[in-house]
DNA sequence: GTGAAAGCGCTAACAA
DNA sequence: TTGTTAGCGCTTTCAC
């Protein structure tokens, strides 16, 4: 194994100035710098992780815990994984996945034993557990998405409650007067994960706010239950004309389910969601909709990181990504 | 922060011994592991694991480098992810996760800065670019999935030339004598992934030796190639009572697509697949599936990996796990 | 069954 | 602008 030693040597100079070549941390001049790096080169010197982690107390290794459980749309933790995986390697770190399974133990135990720098945790609930723990740790942290106290902590998300807004608003433009949100399923409302509801308190407050008559119906994730709800909907609203998805794998059923009953879409029901852009580009009728924005907010939870670790004092405790709406063949004036 | 000194002085014993007891790599008598326990619990101390990379050269840390290229199905990327992690801290270890975007340039990298100890790569294809590379590493990997030329390599995986021929065995079982194959999209053959031309070959071998009339075809993930794959398949082949589908998004979407050409799934036309349990249970009918053991594979991964690292000496390079089909509605006799 | 001590390869004072 | 050197916290020989 090739060390900085060698590459000292190589180069006529002292193991410290390749170190300081290579970290920038005090001037090199141009001359020597050459050297050095030629003399990396030609050898294939690289730096040992744990050498390096030992004696400047940084492994630039981030944790990420990714959620494991029902009623969350599997492909979206991906889309964040990539992009906390991309923006991270901008920054010259490494990430450790961690499952929501591993629990407290898992964060203190990569934490404790300086396995990682900093933690990055999705699937934050309104009262999450692991709040406390976060909190007590040496080590800073971002979360993605909002429990109820955010006070203390790094928090980055979609504003879901803007997003509820904006799907009505836009549903009012069109002279809608009479809505419904079809939800996540039901455990993820028992489970209290913000995001889920704050859609529905965004949803409500802008309905209320129009004069809109409205109503919110969670939704398991199987054609069935869409069917279900479809149905419900129609039966308790005859005069309903717009819907706001917020359910990823029921969107297609839904509006299958609605047609099926005789609604055309967008003819006599208009029809947005909130979820990826690939799922509302791909159902049979394109859906006006508002995109989790992953790339922004794995890549800001990044960013955050980088800057506490970096010894910012003004990092924000709150970033709410505004929602953009993309008008697709779903939706059309009142009939 | 505690180190292994501390523990020492409080148990009244030397490092070495804290270090031994942690590790059982020699005796420690029954009264002085006790002592080292308590100590270790009532001071919190926690190994340092840069400190300990550096002295012993194990990271207890793997790669995982994960796929993020169109074609491939997320939530199966996922569940592997999921497994292998699982499965490393069964073995005290954890996870790196690698984008396929990094490359080569990234493997060599956690290699040779031993930020590994050791590679977990995923869709292998049959002439990948970074075969020689894995061969040449000093450090042992597993691929997920089989290249062209194994020899050499460790690699595990679904059976999927079974897979094929299991499919139309049980189709043919069933008397069905003219049957389709509904593979994954174009660019997957394109680019040469193992998995996906294995089905074909089992697929075709087997309705061979059967004497069935069949046809193969690549189908992008999408409704609308969906409907225009199955009205394809019906012109040319009028008599076709079974279908073989190997791509998941497209599944629910062909079965309509049949029904509203005039098809009964199963009445008039057998439907069989290979995808996950859940994609197979959720459609309208429930398909009669072969699922991808995604968590034997990942933990078959790990193990295999745990045992090269135990410097094990007689590790199999192909590890091919069996097919087993799942009989559910969408399969009946030839009407 | 246990201890002493020499590193593992690197960084960052401190010194020049 | 560069060099010297003392650790970082742990593992593992070697010795008893």
């Amino acid at each position: 194994m090739v060390k900085i030693t060698d590459v000292a040597r190589h180069a006529g100079v002292s193991p410290s100035t390749v170190s300081y070549a290579l970290s920038g941390k005090r001037p090199i001049s141009e001359e020597t710098r050459q050297r050095i790096e030629d003399s990396i080169r030609e050898l294939g010197y690289r730096p040992h992780a744990g050498a390096r982690a030992l004696a400047s107390s940084r492994s630039n290794v981030l944790a990420l815990v990714v959620p494991l459980r029902t009623g969350i749309h599997v492909p979206v933790v991906m889309q964040f994984a990539v992009s906390v995986v991309t923006a991270a390697r901008r920054h010259d770190h490494d990430v450790l996945l961690l499952t929501q399974e591993e629990g407290e133990d898992g964060l203190r135990r990569v934490a404790d034993t300086a396995l990682v720098d900093a933690l990055i945790v999705m699937d934050i609930q309104l009262h999450d557990r692991r709040l406390p723990l976060l909190r007590a740790l040496d080590r800073p942290s971002v979360l993605i998405g909002f429990p109820a106290e955010p006070a203390g902590l790094t928090c980055i998300d979609l504003d879901f409650r803007a997003a509820g807004e904006l799907c009505v608003e836009h549903l009012a433009g069109l002279g809608h007067r009479v809505i419904g949100l079809v939800g996540s399923p039901p455990e993820v409302y028992v489970r209290e994960t913000g995001f889920a509801q704050r859609v529905v308190q965004g949803f409500t407050a802008a309905a209320d706010r129009n004069g809109i008559a409205s109503s919110v119906h969670p939704c398991e994730a199987a054609p069935a239950a869409a069917r279900r709800v479809a149905e419900q909907l129609l039966r308790e609203r005859p005069a309903l004309t717009g819907v706001v998805v917020h359910n990823e794998p029921v969107l297609e059923p839904l509006i299958d389910a609605f047609e099926a009953l005789g609604l055309r879409v967008p003819g006599d029901l208009s029809v947005t969601a909130i979820c990826p852009d690939e799922v509302a580009e791909q159902t049979r009728v394109p859906v006006t909709s508002i995109a989790i924005p992953t790339a922004e907010v794995g890549t800001g939870a990044v960013e955050l990181l980088m800057r506490k670790l970096g010894g910012a004092t003004a990092v924000p405790e709150a970033t709410l990504l505004s929602p953009r709406l993309t008008v697709r063949a779903s939706t059309m004036p009142r009939p």
